[in-house]
DNA sequence: CCACTGATTCAAGCTACTCGAACAAAACAC
DNA sequence: GTGTTTTGTTCGAGTAGCTTGAATCAGTGG
C-alpha cells in the first residue's frame, strides 16, 4: 500500500527520530554534523536526538561516529516469531538476489493484505516504496497475486469484500470478474505476473509457498524493471527458478 | 567502551516512545488504554504516538491491538553486521551445535551487558528464555562471566557499579566478593561455568574470544541440561572444544 | 600559534506537544 | 429495545519542553 496511513497530526520529535534510524541504516555511520546537514535543523537539537537515542541503545557511539544499536534486534525478534516462514524463507532469498540482480521480496498474508517480512536487493535492483514491514492489497502486486489465487475461494471473496479492489496504477486490476480470470491463471500456471500493476515501469513475477493443503502461507516474487523483465526471462526463466525455490521452502515448512 | 551513557538532557518525546516498545515487546500486544494505563498520560498523546509509530511500520495496528513490526528487524541486520565477530562466529556456532547436539550461544559485550548476537541448536538442545537480540547481565551466565573475566579491572568495576548484580536463580552470585573470586577462577583456567546461575536445571560452560590485548570481544557458550552436562563432559571435553574454537575465531579476527 | 572543524552546553523564545473535553462506535446490561 | 460503559478518535487551547543560535571546549592541520 504505500497509501500513506495517514496519521491525523503525527509526532514530528518521532518522526524526525525515526529518520535518524533511516539515516543510519542507509549510511550505516554518522556523525552530528553529518546528521544535521541531513536533517535541516540545530546542531544542538541533532545532538540532543542522538544523544538520547544512544541512552536507549538504539544507537551506539564511538569515537563521535554513531551507529545502529543491535538492540533493534530485542524487538525486530519478537515481530518476526509471528512469522516461521522468516528464518526458512531469508537465504533463499538472498540467494535469489545475488542470482537475477534483481529485487527479491518474501511476503505473507496477513488478515487479507500481505506484509513484506524480507527483501533483498541484487546488484542491480531498483528501490520502489516497498520495504520490510509494509502492508500492501494482495491484489496490487505479484507476490499478493500468487498468495491470493492459492487461499480458499471464500477467503479470497470475504478479502475483496473486506478490504476492495483500489487502484494504483492504470493497470491496477480493480474490476472483481477480472481479477477471478486472473487468479484462475494464476492457479493454472502456479504463479502470478505483475505488468506495472503497482508501480509503472515494473515488471515481476511471484509464487507462492504453500502448505500440505495447497494453500498458500506466503510468497515470493522478483521484480525489476519492464525493459529488463520481459521475453523468456519473465516468462520462463524467472518462474522455474521461483517455483524451485517455493517448492523447497514449501518442504522445508513442512518437515521441520 | 559503553560507560554510563548519561545524557545531559533526554528528549522526553522519544523516550516515551521506546517506552511503548519495550511494554509491547513484554507483553505482545496492547491497546491504546491499556498503554494510556501504564505511560500514565493522556489517552489522546498515547493515541497519537502508536498512531505515528503504526505510520512508519514500527507498530503494527490490527482491531485495535497494536504489535511491533517487523520493521525493526531491518535496523537490526544492519546493526547484526557491524559486528565482524559475527560473520567469523556464525559458522563455528552452527558447527558445534551439530556435534554437541546442545544450544551454542555467541554473545558480545555493550554498554556494560551482554548481547546475544547468534543461537544455533543441536538436536537435543533445550529452550530458555534467551533468544538473537536479548540483553543479559553478564555475570548471570556462562558467556557473559567469561567476558567480564577478560576485561580491564577498571571496566569490571564500572559495569558492576552501573548494573549491580542482581539476582536470577538462588545460584546466582550476587556478591562483589564472591564474583572477584569467581573472576579470578575463571582467568586461571580460561573459562567459565554455570550451574544454573541463569537457568535452574541448566549448566553451561562460556570460552571468551579475545584480541590480540587478551581483552574479550566476545564469548561462546553451550548449554543443556544439569543431567547432561556434569562429570568430564561438562569439566574436560566441551572446554577443550570450546577454547579451540574461540582461539581460531580469535586468530581469524585479528588476521582478516 | 592560530584558524578551523567538530562536539557540547545553555538561556531564551516560541513551536508543537500535552491535555481534557467532547464525539462516535461498539460492547454490554438489563 | 434503551441506557450504560468502554473503546478509539478529534480538536482547541495553554504551556511544557523542544528548538535555536551563540558561546565554550576539544582536537587537527597549516
Amino acid at each position: 500500500m504505500a497509501i500513506p496511513p495517514a496519521v491525523n497530526r503525527p509526532v514530528g520529535t518521532i518522526e524526525r527520530a525515526i529518520e535518524i534510524m533511516e539515516y543510519l541504516k542507509a549510511h550505516d555511520t554518522a556523525t552530528v554534523s553529518e546528521m544535521t546537514a541531513h536533517l535541516d535543523c540545530a546542531k544542538s537539537t541533532t545532538h540532543r536526538y542522538m544523544k538520547t537515542l544512544a541512552a536507549n541503545s538504539l544507537l551506539v557511539e564511538d569515537d563521535n561516529e554513531y551507529q545502529l544499536g543491535i538492540r533493534f534486534l530485542d524487538y525486530g525478534e519478537v515481530a518476526r516469531n509471528k512469522y516461521r516462514l522468516y528464518d526458512e524463507a531469508k537465504p533463499r532469498v538472498d540467494e535469489l538476489a545475488e542470482e537475477t540482480e534483481e529485487k527479491i521480496w518474501c511476503a505473507v498474508e496477513e488478515h487479507g493484505r500481505s506484509v513484506h517480512i524480507y527483501g533483498a536487493q541484487g546488484k542491480h535492483s531498483v528501490q520502489t516504496y516497498a520495504r520490510v514491514g509494509h502492508r500492501n492489497y494482495l491484489h496490487q502486486h505479484a507476490a499478493g497475486k500468487a498468495i491470493l489465487a492459492h487461499l480458499p475461494d471464500s477467503q479470497i471473496t470475504e478479502t475483496i469484500d473486506r478490504h476492495g479492489l483500489p487502484g494504483r496504477t492504470p493497470q491496477t486490476i480493480t474490476d472483481r470478474d477480472e481479477l477471478w480470470e486472473e487468479i484462475e491463471a494464476i492457479r493454472d500456471r502456479g504463479y502470478a505476473f505483475n505488468f506495472q500493476e503497482s508501480v509503472e515501469g515494473l515488471h515481476a513475477v511471484g509464487a507462492p509457498i504453500t502448505d500440505e493443503n495447497d494453500t498458500a502461507i506466503g510468497a515470493i516474487s522478483v521484480s525489476g524493471p519492464a525493459s529488463r523483465l520481459e521475453g523468456t526471462i519473465l516468462r520462463d526463466e524467472l518462474p522455474t527458478l521461483l517455483l524451485g525455490v517455493v517448492n523447497e521452502i514449501g518442504i522445508n515448512m513442512a518437515h521441520p
